[in-house]
DNA sequence: TGTACATCAGTGAACGCGCGTTCACTGATGTAC
DNA sequence: TGTACATCAGTGAACGCGCGTTCACTGATGTAC
């Protein structure tokens, strides 16, 4: 089945990303070892040589999870300075992630995610309060400089752009990829917009 | 273990407000007939005097959602003529409903209602779109009586709303229930409110 | 009002299935001489 | 450069477990006489 050996660590990442691809895909509720096996060129219990278990495979998509929201938060914040074009970087970034089938809050807001050991619903819990703390001090900084209205809690700013998106990517797969993200995206952030913006703007 | 027998009517009703309850505290992924069967305090096969199968529970379940959603948008109507106010209702109805764990977005959300068979999305998809077709007439008819700006589009809004709710109703379950859903709901409405509110209000 | 009977809700043992996981093995790969 | 060996990625059979589901049964309930 295995075309090649290849080494542990080579093996982690293609397995890890097999997973989250697959979970993209199908939801965590399908995530099988044997799926997973499949889909790297395994047999299941390959998959043991370079994972303890599925919880720590489970940990492995986490991790990259993590890293693909910051990636998405510095992607945002390279392209401009201004802190409102920053705000609308995440949004339609998050949207592109949807619609490549990336799987952000389809894996962060499974509720087996959730009802997992009380350890891993803390470490979700920390990397969505994690990536709520980066988007929101974008939001503060927009408030520093006069750009956004400086009465509103950033924070609750930041879970309605999150709410946004994640309601377009259930919407999004309901519908087999027959809605569009991108043009809610667009419209959902002229209304925040609107909202948040200090009357010059 | 049953205290006595039951007409069916009577037990379908019984297991299916269970199943709800059940998928409202501890998700869709933990939801075993087994666990029903105790929760209504029968063996698990004596489910199957009243249901077909688990997946019928499941179209149960669909059906209470359905009522409740209906119900919160009924009752955000009853108690205002205004538009405005009533989608503020619909807002704070929802938060309340998480509140009391009655688990609204946790059921449509949960991605294995969503990668269940072909029918049952659909279903969920019908739901859903009902919904925001049914709140999408309350922004209507503010954009009618010059309550809200014209130039949105009903279903964006709807969509932003419910996506607000829905990131609270997540935010809850990770925190058991450590976070404030009111007052997050209560601040989110005063934004999107300032978003969609023409000038004069 | 009392008795015999049919109905059907509830039981518990048993099933098949898919899943995560273990383990003794095989054989390709890289290394030491 | 060629050979012997150690390492360890990959295999396949087997496991235990929880789950949804079936089925022959029991015994309480309501009804007909």
């Amino acid at each position: 089945m295995a075309e090649e050996k290849l080494d542990t660590q080579i093996r982690r990442e293609q397995i890890a990303e097999a997973a989250l691809a697959l979970v993209a895909s199908q939801g965590l509720g399908r995530l099988s070892v044997a799926a997973v096996a499949r889909r790297v060129g395994l047999v299941p219990s390959g998959i043991y040589r370079h994972f303890k278990s599925k919880e720590e495979i489970l940990e492995a998509i986490l991790s990259l999870l993590e890293k693909r929201l910051a990636m998405v938060v510095q992607a945002a914040c390279q392209k401009t300075q201004d802190p409102v074009e920053r705000l609308r970087n995440v949004m339609m970034g998050h949207a592109r992630f949807i619609r490549e089938g990336r799987a952000i809050p389809r894996i962060l807001f499974a509720d087996e995610m959730q009802s997992g050991s009380p350890q891993r619903r803390e470490r979700v819990l920390r990397i969505l309060l994690g990536y709520i703390g980066q988007v929101g001090q974008i939001v503060e900084s927009g408030q520093r400089q006069g750009r956004i209205r400086p009465q509103l809690d950033p924070e609750t700013v930041v879970m309605m752009l999150v709410g946004t998106i994640v309601a377009a990517g259930i919407r999004w797969h309901l519908t087999d990829g027959g809605f569009d993200v991108t043009k809610h995206a667009e419209r959902s952030w002229q209304i925040l917009r609107s909202a948040i913006c200090t009357a010059g703007d």
